[in-house]
RNA sequence: CGGGGUGUAGCGCAGCGGCUAGCGCACUUGGUUCGGGACCAAGGGGUCGGAGGUUCGAAUCCUCUCACCCCGACCA
């Protein structure tokens, strides 16, 4: 393609609605626009790679033995309501009428309809395992969109759907999607690991989530840089620091602590460390109070929390509730004679002593706290977020946090659906059984954003060679010496027929520095820079986007360089 | 939905103690340049997000409204 006819409407200045690299660079580089808030149309070279990530999870979806269907958008109420989600789901599902008063909801996902598709078709259980994915776009109207193509309210998602006969057998299937992400991800060039994760509204028994480390992630997660342990914060366990204090002391007593109402505060002011600290935090749970104790040093994970309690909907408690049931202002609740209040606590405060805790008093907290001594044993769980420098749960090694966009996930979904709605096979005992379900998900367009995410520099985008919209982008530095455009015009001729994908700056009106310029932002993993200083050296220059300089080659040798660039390039998108 | 912020030319912004709407980039024309976002000259482009109000007079003050962004709650 030439640059002169091609629309590829590139800015220099940050637009201001953009905050992170990602989302700066595609509208930058041309890649985007924004259409309203949450919704986006790819110009051209955005549409190539949304194409070729698409073409990588095709290759790998039907090598791993998926069968690829198209299922719409538009999907009617009762489907939603066999399952219950269409109550469940709530506002982020997007609902419209049609003419006839009838309701619709834009598919967020499609486990409805392809397991109504499913069961209309399912007989026998010779015709299983079968395993169905499509890629189109999907509806979630977001609270809150953000980070371009990151969170937004229509996005383009591959969502597959496995249906086995019995567990064993979707375990299987289940490890070869997890196998086929693995082989995905790689190909897209990026590092992304797989972690244990909560499995949420979806349900299932178990589920991974495929995050691509980058700071800018909205997923904090803790990985295990020595076995490879890895999981969402919501799941992940660790060891913690050692207690301070080992053994029992003297009977508990009241200190004034006037003012002092956060671990900090008050540990700077009786001059201990924050693993001394009982924090008790107040929260409503399905209307009840429940009081959560961690240690100082730790903060509760409410997803934790909630799943220990099943409780549909938890809060932390307001200011007025924490004075009602603590019968103190917030920073002096603790355990002792706490009364009505059910309580549990981390188990992460097992095994420590002299604790101190507020005083259930306006500027009183006590300090030599026992547990079982002082008030009784509580339910003990894991409640607290993982920090980095606790032990591995597997290896013991240290752990690290950080955080990663999550790229896809994969359930193990159960009879989950096939229970709900009905989707049975006969099996070979001449009986009717439930097929066992996996779902398996990638978010197209959040790939192409964390691609970005993790392959950018200050001057522009280093897209992997497998998603660059064009893999060489060959710039003629000087168009108006007939030489050089003679030597350039030739040189894309040449690489089209060796197979190369060309973007080749022709423009008469740019300058050379312009040109570099924009090859930078728009990071093409090869370039070819064609220019009278070259040439009357004889040689051509052909650089990688990652390199600083480039390297120089005769003309006749052009070919060869960029083929041994290239394969380097590959080498990093290579399973 | 709660808190904060922004809407002025295609983009980035100034003007906001009322009185003729500006700058940089981009765009058009001509000329000179031509290896890291060139220079000179001449141009085109705005119902100042929208509605109402105060005033002799509103981009500027007041009220309402819409859109967008950030933080939070939320998220197969």
């Amino acid at each position: 393609m030439r640059v002169s006819k091609a629309f590829i409407p590139t800015v220099k200045e940050t637009p201001q609605e953009a905050e992170i690299p990602s989302h700066k660079l595609m509208l930058r580089a041309g890649l985007m626009r924004k259409v309203a808030s949450g919704f986006y149309e790819y110009l051209p070279l955005g549409q190539r790679v949304i194409l070729k990530v698409m073409e990588i999870i095709r290759q790998e979806m039907e090598r791993a033995g998926a069968q690829e269907v198209l299922m719409p958008i538009m999907t009617p109420a009762e489907l939603w309501q066999e399952t219950g989600r269409w109550q469940k789901y709530g506002k982020e599902l997007m609902r419209v009428k049609d003419r006839h008063e009838r309701d619709y909801a834009l598919g967020p996902t499609h486990e409805e309809v392809i397991t109504d598709m499913v069961r209309r078709e399912l007989k026998s259980y010779k015709q299983l395992p079968m395993n169905l994915f499509q890629i189109a776009t999907k509806f979630r109207d977001e609270v809150r969109p953000r980070f371009g193509v990151m969170r937004s309210r229509e996005f383009l998602m591959k969502d597959g759907y496995s249906f086995d006969v019995d567990d064993a057998a979707c375990d299987k299937t289940y490890w070869a999607m997890f196998e086929a992400y693995k082989r995905i991800f790689k190909r897209c060039g990026l590092l992304c690991s797989p972690v244990e994760a909560d499995s949420g509204l979806i349900g299932g028994s178990f589920t991974h989530e495929f995050m691509v480390l980058a700071e800018t992630g909205e997923a904090a997660i803790a990985l295990c840089e020595a076995c490879g342990y890895a999981a969402n914060m919501e799941k992940a366990q660790g060891n913690p620091a050692a207690h301070t204090a080992r053994e029992t002391g003297g009977p508990h007593s009241k200190v004034l602590t006037p003012g002092k109402h956060t671990v900090q505060d008050v540990g700077e002011f009786l001059k201990l460390p924050d693993q001394q600290f009982i924090k008790t935090l107040i929260f409503i749970a399905d209307g009840k109070p429940v009081a959560v104790l961690v240690r100082g040093d730790h903060e509760v994970n409410e997803v934790k929390v909630k799943n220990h309690l099943g409780a549909a909907e938890m809060s932390l408690a307001g200011p007025e509730k924490v004075v009602e049931i603590t019968k103190a202002p917030v920073g002096f609740a603790g355990p002792v004679d706490l009364k009505g209040v059910k309580v549990i606590a981390d188990k992460a405060l097992q095994g420590g002593h002299q604790y101190v805790t507020g005083g259930l008093e306006k500027d009183v907290h006590l300090t030599n706290v026992e547990f079982g001594r002082d008030f009784p044993e509580p339910e003990w769980g894991d409640f607290r977020d993982v920090v980095s420098g606790d032990g591995c749960p597997k290896c013991g090694k240290p752990l690290k946090t950080g955080r990663g966009i999550e790229v896809g996930q994969t359930f193990k979904l159960g009879l989950k659906y096939s229970s709900s709605m009905h989707c049975v096979y006969l099996g070979e005992d001449g009986k009717d059984h439930e097929t066992v379900m996996g779902c398996y998900g990638i978010g197209v367009t959040r790939t192409v954003g964390a691609a970005i995410e993790q392959h950018h520099d200050e001057n522009g985008i280093l897209w992997p060679i497998s998603l660059a919209p064009y893999q060489v982008h060959l710039l003629c530095l000087n168009p108006a010496e007939p030489e050089v455009a003679k030597v350039a015009d030739q040189c894309y001729e040449d690489l089209k027929k060796a197979g190369y994908d060309v973007l080749y700056d022709d423009r008469m009106e740019a300058s050379a520095g312009f040109k570099f310029k924009d090859a930078d932002l728009l990071g093409m993993p090869l370039s070819v820079r064609v220019g009278a200083r070259g040439l009357k050296e004889g040689v051509i220059e052909v650089k990688r986007r990652r390199e600083k300089d480039p390297a120089k080659a005769p003309v006749a040798q052009v070919l060869d360089k960029l083929k041994d660039f290239a394969a380097e390039e590959w080498k990093l998108c290579t399973p």
